[in-house]
RNA sequence: GGCCCCUUGGCGGAAUUGGUAGACGCAGCAGACUUAAAAUCUGCUAUCGCAGUGCGGUGUUCCGGUUCGAGUCCGGAAGGGGCCA
């Protein structure tokens, strides 16, 4: 403890607490299987190389939770590893001519050593980092028995190719038909590749969304938009003067009446077909492959199409012949790649007719439109209605004439009902180094096959040069020449790795045995940990890697390594860290750091009167300059400072304000709790085995319900995540004793007792300062190993409650009356109150509202 | 364009889920201690009125509704945000 300043002393304390957690070994679990578990899991960080804000919000978040379960008697598992594969390694390559694996090594040592000053509850035993072979070794044989499974597949498939970094894009990875890092127009190319194959589990992932109670709603919702499950048909329409057909998806088989064309997505069989001899057609086709695959991008382009000169027969009436168009806005991934347009129905199918002048039929009538009249203008009509201009389809609802057509076309045999999704397999394959190899050799003869389990880990080389653009693996001298595991002949390996979603869709379970040398995991130790109970990461994830990691125990299950239904039990996202954000009279952002703040709106240039323009609040990004360093922060107030201000203020799923202001209310907050102690501990408390003294005085008494109210608030908002209304609580409780001054041995009880509860209740929040305080508490045992209190319930709940009165709905005096008084005793109590005989102005009550230990209100 | 969410003092936010609006904190103001400052402590702090410690009016973005009673429920509008297009 600090001697002389009169004030905490953070330093010695956090380190001193830290040293004795890692001896202890406080925060590893038991192996005890019968106790209950409990496993708390942040998003594991990329080692980018220092830690930043979101980061310590989201670990303290989590921290919380893992540090509360263990007070309540859970085996707590708390981990952490490092999300270690990936881009930004391999530009550091480049540009500091220096390898990955020895740059991402030395940033998880530098973000671990940076980590390791929050005090987390972590147990590092189980530290992974997922660019280690021992590592990825077991994800080459989760891949390879994908294989065997049917599972992992390989296809030819149209993918972005980012021109200047030579890699594959995903969707998300195209801003407005560039690379989001290259800022490169991207192209389209076709590449054989791997993919995974999640939509066997469409269905399965998205009925199980309504089982996930304890997820966001907003997550929730994205995943199933994502999967967008669609009922509609497949359509056969023949080709005039050929004897094959062509087949397309529709969601709108009940206006099959109101086609007037075909349309084929640019890379549809046919239309290559027809592209050999028609240069016309082939320079339309590479201009649409010019647009990439993003489906925003390609809704925002103009609609253009192409006509192939070819006819179909429409299926309900082959005398009736419609053109086929190639067209920019048709995927082949979707569907079939071939759509029918009805333009009266659909706003994409009308501005295409319109540019190329073709018939727009209106067959969904709206309710209460004349048949004769209703004409479709600049608006597609995609609403219900009655069918019309439809033959056998008339007058029948939108969802019958739907059954209808479907069971028709099956009796034609040109169609049946089916469902299709948005979600699409997994492209797996990365054309880079920095990831894990994908364990398959190819073989002449044998084709792709995948490397037995002895042969597993196929490692990285470690002697490979980023001199020139692409695959660094690709031009190895020696490294992908191997022979046929099945035949003996020369062949070679799979130079592409794997999207690094691969390694975070399953590094939950190795968690779960992390030193297993020999398998990803038990079957024991998942039986036991798994699910996770309590998942905390940022938003940005609600759609992917969380989804691929639903796949994954799907597909693991599936082969025998678990027997589960979903990773995650309960998911909490937190909100961003946000701040101010500064520019000078020139429009340059400026560093929190060099700005004077004086005053409520001003600031200046530090140690100059230039003033300074405050900008909105903003997440801390590099580009607005308006980011905290944790560790400056770390260093000036301690731990427990900055992981309380991450709890107080704002609700953890909101964003959250950095001030400089709310950190040292945090920091003052802190010193005030330590003084406080140290006076209680002056005052000389009773030892702690002092029997409950018989009776209190009234301050005594009231000192106790505060700390008893203060315990069990704070506990119901701890098991919400309501985090900051527990820091109020605390707060409440400290503001409590600090009015407090005892005067005999029962008063010094209470004392104690109060003050043992605050120090309890900080735990979670301020694990160094409680320890401190625990221990000069005379307590010989640790908070992070004590047992959280129970409140007394005759403590939580007063005797006397004050009741409101309202006259006519207005609130008029308040009356204190026993709990749970009668309602004739209410009545009498308000009705005698002055204030309520002045507003009732001698009128007879009409009606009275007992509402008990609340409000009487008063009709007149 | 579609769907969803949000809007409470100068600021972050609270409100037992339909029952005392503004807990707790930040900022601010006043005071105590001090030679002084820092630190700390105390008080005030939605707003207006009557004149002072109480009483009354208004008040949860705006308009309307349901109800004895609405920040909370319903309908509409505005502004902000998210996701999908």
């Amino acid at each position: 403890m600090s001697e002389g300043t009169g004030r905490y002393n953070f330093l010695e304390v956090e380190e001193k607490w830290r040293k004795v957690w890692e001896t202890d070994k406080s925060f590893e679990p038991s192996a005890d299987r019968s106790l209950p578990k409990y496993y708390v899991l942040e998003m594991f960080p990329y080692p980018s190389g220092r830690i930043h804000m979101g980061h310590v919000r989201n670990y303290t978040l989590g921290d919380v939770v893992a540090r509360y379960r263990r007070a309540r008697g859970f085996n707590v598992l708390h981990p952490m590893g490092w999300d270690s594969f990936g881009l930004p390694a391999e530009n550091a390559a480049i540009e500091n001519k220096v390898h990955p694996a020895k740059w991402t090594r030395e940033n998880i040592a530098a973000m671990k050593a940076q980590l390791m000053t929050l005090g987390l509850s972590l147990d590092w035993s189980r530290e992974i980092s997922t660019c280690e072979p021992d590592y990825y070794k077991h994800e080459q044989k989760m891949f390879t028995d994908f294989m065997r499974a049917g599972l992992a597949y390989r296809k030819e498939s149209w993918v972005n190719w980012d021109p200047v970094e030579n890699t594959v894009l995903a969707n998300e990875q195209v801003i407005d038909g560039r690379g989001w890092r290259s800022g490169a127009l991207v192209e389209k190319r076709k590449l054989s590749q791997w993919f995974l194959k999640i939509t066997a589990f469409a269905d399965e992932l998205l009925e199980a969304i309504e089982s996930l109670e304890r997820w966001p709603d907003k997550v929730r919702t994205m995943q199933t938009n994502w999967i967008n499950r669609s009922e509609g048909a497949h359509v056969d329409f023949s080709l005039v003067g050929r004897d094959d057909s062509l087949r397309v998806f529709t969601t709108r088989p009940d206006t099959l009446y109101g086609a007037s064309f075909c349309a084929l997505a640019a890379n549809h069989p046919l239309i290559a077909e027809q592209a050999e001899n028609n240069p016309d057609l082939a320079e339309f086709v590479s201009e649409c492959n010019r647009l990439g695959t993003s489906e925003e991008v390609i809704e925002k382009a103009e609609k253009k199409g192409f006509d192939t000169g070819l006819k179909v027969a429409h299926p309900l009436d082959p005398s009736w012949e419609l053109p086929v168009y190639a067209a920019n806005f048709v995927l082949m991934e979707y569907g079939t790649g071939a759509v029918f347009g009805c333009p009266a129905h659909d706003q994409r199918d009308l501005e295409f007719a319109r540019k190329y002048g073709l018939p727009v039929t209106p067959v969904v009538l709206p309710k209460g439109e004349d048949p004769q009249a209703f004409d479709i203008v600049n608006e597609a009509y995609v609403g219900d209605g009655t069918i019309f201009n439809s033959g056998f389809l008339d007058g029948l609802g939108v969802d019958e004439a739907k059954s209808k057509v479907i069971a028709r076309l099956g009796e034609l045999g040109t169609g049946e009902g089916t469902v299709t999704y948005r979600l699409r397999d997994w492209g797996v394959s990365r054309q880079r180094y920095w990831g894990c190899p994908v364990p398959v050799i190819h073989c002449a003869d044998c084709g792709a096959v995948p490397v037995p389990d002895a042969d597993l880990p196929v490692a990285l080389p470690d002697d490979v040069d980023f001199d020139q653009p692409g695959n660094p693996l690709d031009r190895h001298p020696t490294w992908k020449h191997t022979t046929c595991p099945n035949c003996g002949k020369d062949a070679v390996r799979e130079t592409d790795t794997f999207d690094t979603f691969f390694e975070s869709s399953w590094y939950f379970a190795r968690f779960c045995d992390a030193n297993n040398p020999d398998e990803a995991f038990s079957r024991d130790a998942v039986d036991y940990w798994l699910p996770v109970d309590q998942y905390v990461g940022g938003i940005e994830h609600a759609v992917l890697h969380l989804l691929y990691s639903r796949f994954f125990v799907r597909a693991l299950s599936q082969c025998g390594y678990m027997n589960l239904d979903e990773p995650f039990d309960g998911l909490f996202t937190q909100g961003m860290v946000c701040h101010e954000t500064y520019r000078s009279e020139d429009g340059k952002w400026l560093s929190p750091v060099d700005i004077d703040r004086r005053g409520a709106d001003s600031a200046f240039l530090l140690g100059t009167d230039k003033p300074v323009k405050i900008g909105r609040s903003e997440k801390m990004s590099k580009s607005r300059k308006n980011v905290v360093d944790p560790e400056n922060i770390v260093q000036t107030y301690g731990a427990d400072t900055a992981r309380l201000f991450m709890l107080s203020d704002s609700p953890p799923d909101r964003d959250l304000e950095w001030t400089e202001s709310g950190v040292e209310g945090a920091w003052r907050f802190l010193n005030k709790v330590w003084r406080q102690v140290q006076d209680a501990i002056g005052a000389g408390l009773p030892d702690r085995n002092t029997p409950l003294p018989a009776s209190f005085s009234g301050p005594a008494d009231a000192l106790r319900r505060a700390a008893h109210k203060a315990l069990d608030g704070a506990t119901g908002d701890l098991e919400r995540f309501h985090f900051n209304r527990a820091v109020a609580r605390i707060r409440e409780l400290s503001n409590a004793i600090g009015e407090f001054s005892p005067s005999d041995d029962s008063d010094r009880w209470a004392y104690r007792e109060a003050v043992e509860h605050l120090v309890q209740l900080l735990g979670p929040m301020t694990p160094h300062l409680a320890e401190e305080l625990w221990r000069a508490l005379s307590n010989d045992t640790l908070v992070a190993r004590s047992t959280w209190p129970v409140a007394d319930p005759g403590l939580v709940v007063d005797d006397m409650v004050t009741l409101a009165v309202q006259v006519n709905g207005k609130m008029r005096a308040k009356v204190e009356v026993e709990r749970d008084a009668s309602e004739e005793n209410a009545r009498s109590a308000a009705l005698s109150h002055e204030n309520v005989q002045r507003a009732m102005e001698g009128k007879e009550p009409r009606k009275i509202i007992v509402v008990p230990n609340r409000i009487v209100n008063i009709v007149v």
